[in-house]
Formats: structure tokens, C-alpha cells, sequence
DNA sequence: TGTCCACTGGAACGTACGGCTT
DNA sequence: AAGCCGTACGTTCCAGTGGACA
């Protein structure tokens, strides 16, 4: 046993020290690379940058309101043109600072604002200040720098689905009270209905410009997943036929250029496991398996205890036959697992919260339904594959109990369906 | 046509916690 | 140390809803 272990690793070191390799730099294949070139953005960088021009001379420039679905170059095209005003500034001696935060990622006003304030240089504590002090400190800082600010808020949406645009109406008055600053928003939405929840006077402010990135065809996502594949691979290890895979996959989701982009890389870890010489069509399709399975294992094994109690309740119902369960059933299966773990449930109203946010995951399907004298509610069905369950649970040391239980209310149920 | 069911989902509020300012 | 702050997670209350049924 321990000799077949030596000859494999043999083989691994061999295949390296021979300097086969497929990736030369994988991490050109990651969201957060700003490549080069941006093949079919050219023409919206451009005016981008015509819009962003005036802060070199210290004039405020508009505003701008960007939208378009994930994965459409939004992202990248702007932190593109703000490296290059960054390089530009810098070379003719202009006080100009940026800030890119995603507020989705800050998750909170409190921590927008800290990432602006640190953009400027002002340090403040991450927690323990009202919002208003941190924005008091971030004008000041302002006003003492002397600069033009051009503040990226990407995601701007999530912000404000949560907190309201209270945020947003702030920063477009800021400017009314600066003397000697200049500062431009830039927000970025994936949300196309996004402009419905601001208020008029915080919408007509922001959105002085707005551009829209439509999504990639398969074409598209083909000429840049070759570009970037020219940065990424070594020599040809790539074959025709596995980017045309990769970009077709990616068009089928909305011409999400993300999406391909980690179909590829994927693939080619595929195929560097499998010691193969070049990345083939195989490779993508199993890279796509892999993405899959990952989400869904990440997913699942990161939720709290009370909804991985709540989709396991789905689970039992369609294991079952009841394959578009209703919030009360769920509710009635869901309390005798707390019981059976011994923990206390929740108040139905915030299951049905719980329910809510799985959906918004992609675990579960939730529809509202009227069921006319019957009530109105929502049908609820798991939204990935029945078989990772137990598997995955298997390990939990909470929830392995459950993997072989049957909760008692379910046998009654199976009559009505 | 009105009633009624089984919820939905918004809003206000409570509690615990970590961390800052004074 | 006290007071205050934001955040996370939860409860309670309740008006609103859509369609089957009498």
C-alpha cells in the first residue's frame, strides 16, 4: 500500500519537475481580475471615462447610475477606468481619491460609510460610532484633503432593499455642505427594477448618467474567454471545443461572463487533476457538475441550525410524496424535529421568513398560492437534488439523528396527497 | 356576492452582544 | 464603568389577500 503511495506522488513530482504545466496564471480567471483588455465593453469604458474626465481638473463630474444583469462586465469595466483615472491623476499631480466598495459585501450603512472614510484616510473604529458621527468624520476628512472623491457603490441594491436609500440621499447632499471638495457617486445595481425603490429626489441626483450593460451572447463569452485564456493556460492546452462549451453553458444563464469564467477555471483544475495534456469538453461538463455540487454543499452545511431544521422538514415531506408541501405542514414537521434535537422552535412567522431566504438561496422553490376557502400560502418544494442530504448531514454531529428519522405527523399527510 | 380560510408580510419592538467614547 | 451604538436574530401584532365555496 504504502509503496503504490510513493510511485503515485513519484508521478506527481515527475509530471512537475518535467514543467508540464496547463495553468501559467490561474488567478487571471478569478472575478476580481481587472484584465487588460475588455473585449466587447470598449465602447461603454469610453464613455465612462468621458464622464469621469472633468474630476482630473477638479470639477465634479455627474453622477452615474449603472445596471444590467450579473456577470455583464459592470463591475470590472469600472474598476478598469478607475485604475486608469487613478494612473492618470497621479501622473498630472491631480488630488483625486477613489473609493469602490460593494455594499452588499459591507452589508451595512455603518460599514459603507467606514470604507469611504478609509479611501480618505480617515480611520474610524468598526463599530461603536452613530452612522452620523462616522459621515460627520468623512466630511471633515473631505474638507480638510482638498479632493475630488469618486465613491463606487457596487450593489447598491442589496443596500438598499435592506436599509432604505437614506445612505444615498446623504451622500447626493453632501455636496451642498463641502467648500472645498468635490464628490461623484457611481452606483452600481444588478437589479433593473432597483430605480422603483428610491425616492424621486435621491433617483434624479444619482442617476445624471445612466448606462446599461446588456448581457453576452455565446459569441461574446467566447472572444473573452479567449482573451483571457491567452493569459491563463500555457501554450495550446486549451481546446477550441471546450471554450465553446464553456461560453454556450454561460449564455444559456443569462450571459453570465462570471459563470464561464469559473466553468473554465474549474475545467482546467479538472484536468490538471486528471494529469490530462489539454482541457477538453469532458472537463467543462464535470467542471459544471463540481460548480453545482460545491454551492449546494456550501449552502447547506453553512445555514443556521433552525433552517437546516427547516429544509430538512422539506426534505421529509417530499420523501413523502408530498412534493409542494404548504408553510403549515412544514411548520407541523419542522416542530417535531426541534423536538426530536431538542431545541425550541420558532414562531411560524419566522419560518416563514426562514422559507423565504432559502428560496432567495436557490434550496427551496417557494410560490404564494390561494387555495381559495383553503387559505392562502405558499408551496414549497426542495429546489436541489434529494441524494446530497444525507451525506452531507451525515457529519453534522447535531443533525446526523435525523438522517434516520420519521417524523410521526407524516404518515396522516400521506393520505391527502 | 359575501364569507372565510391559512396564511403572508410589514412594522414595531425586545434581547443579547461586541465594541467604542467619555 | 457607564452609556451609547450598530447588528443579528427573534417575537408579537395585525391588516391584507385571493379564490373556493355556500
Amino acid at each position: 500500500m504504502e509503496k503504490i503511495e510513493v510511485d503515485m506522488l513519484d508521478d506527481v513530482f515527475e509530471r512537475f519537475l518535467s514543467n508540464f504545466q496547463l495553468f501559467k496564471d490561474r488567478d487571471v480567471l478569478r472575478h476580481d481580475y481587472v484584465p487588460p483588455k475588455l473585449p466587447h465593453r470598449e465602447t461603454l469604458i469610453k464613455y465612462l471615462g468621458m464622464i469621469v474626465a472633468p474630476i482630473l481638473k477638479m470639477a465634479r463630474c455627474s453622477n452615474v447610475f449603472i445596471y444590467g444583469k450579473p456577470g455583464t462586465g459592470k463591475t470590472v469595466a469600472m474598476k478598469y477606468v478607475l485604475s486608469r483615472l487613478e494612473r492618470k491623476a497621479a501622473e498630472s499631480g491631480a488630488s483625486v481619491k477613489v473609493a469602490y466598495v460593494n455594499c452588499r459585501l459591507a452589508g451595512t450603512e455603518y460599514r459603507v460609510f467606514t470604507s469611504l472614510c478609509e479611501a480618505i484616510e480617515v480611520h474610524v473604529p468598526f463599530t461603536g460610532l452613530a452612522v452620523g458621527e462616522i459621515f460627520d468624520r468623512l466630511k471633515k476628512g473631505l474638507e480638510v484633503r482638498k479632493v475630488s472623491f469618486i465613491a463606487v457603490l457596487d450593489e447598491i441594491d442589496e443596500l438598499v432593499k435592506t436599509r432604505g436609500d437614506g445612505l444615498l440621499y446623504e451622500l447626493t447632499r453632501i455636496n451642498e455642505v463641502l467648500a472645498s471638495s468635490k464628490v461623484s457617486i457611481v452606483g452600481i445595481s444588478n437589479d433593473l427594477c432597483f430605480k422603483e425603490l428610491l425616492e424621486p429626489r435621491v433617483l434624479s441626483s444619482l442617476s445624471e448618467e445612466e448606462i446599461m450593460f446588456r448581457p453576452y451572447d455565446a459569441s461574446e463569452l467566447r472572444d473573452i474567454l479567449q482573451e483571457r485564456a491567452k493569459l491563463a493556460f500555457c501554450g495550446n492546452v486549451l481546446l477550441d471545443g471546450a471554450i465553446g462549451l464553456c461560453a454556450a453553458l454561460a449564455a444559456g444563464e443569462h450571459g453570465d461572463a462570471r459563470r464561464a469564467l469559473d466553468l473554465l477555471r474549474v475545467a482546467g483544475e479538472v484536468a490538471e487533476r486528471n494529469n490530462a495534456d489539454a482541457i477538453t469538453e469532458d472537463h467543462v461538463r464535470e467542471a459544471a457538475r463540481r460548480i453545482e455540487h460545491d454551492r449546494v454543499f456550501d449552502a447547506l452545511t453553512n445555514l443556521t441550525t433552525h433552517s437546516k431544521l427547516v429544509l430538512f422538514s422539506v426534505y421529509f415531506l417530499g420523501k413523502a410524496n408530498i412534493s409542494a408541501a404548504i408553510t403549515g405542514d412544514i411548520y407541523e414537521v419542522y416542530g417535531e424535529l426541534c423536538k426530536e434535537v431538542g431545541t425550541s422552535t420558532l414562531t411560524q412567522r419566522r419560518v416563514s421568513g426562514l422559507i423565504n431566504e432559502l428560496d432567495a438561496m436557490g434550496l427551496l422553490n417557494a410560490r404564494v398560492v390561494s387555495r381559495g376557502r383553503y387559505g392562502r400560502t405558499k408551496k414549497i418544494s426542495l429546489a436541489i437534488p434529494r441524494s446530497p442530504f444525507k451525506k452531507i448531514y451525515a457529519n453534522d454531529d447535531y443533525l446526523d439523528l435525523l438522517t434516520n428519522f420519521t417524523p410521526t405527523c407524516l404518515k396522516g399527510k400521506l393520505r391527502r396527497s
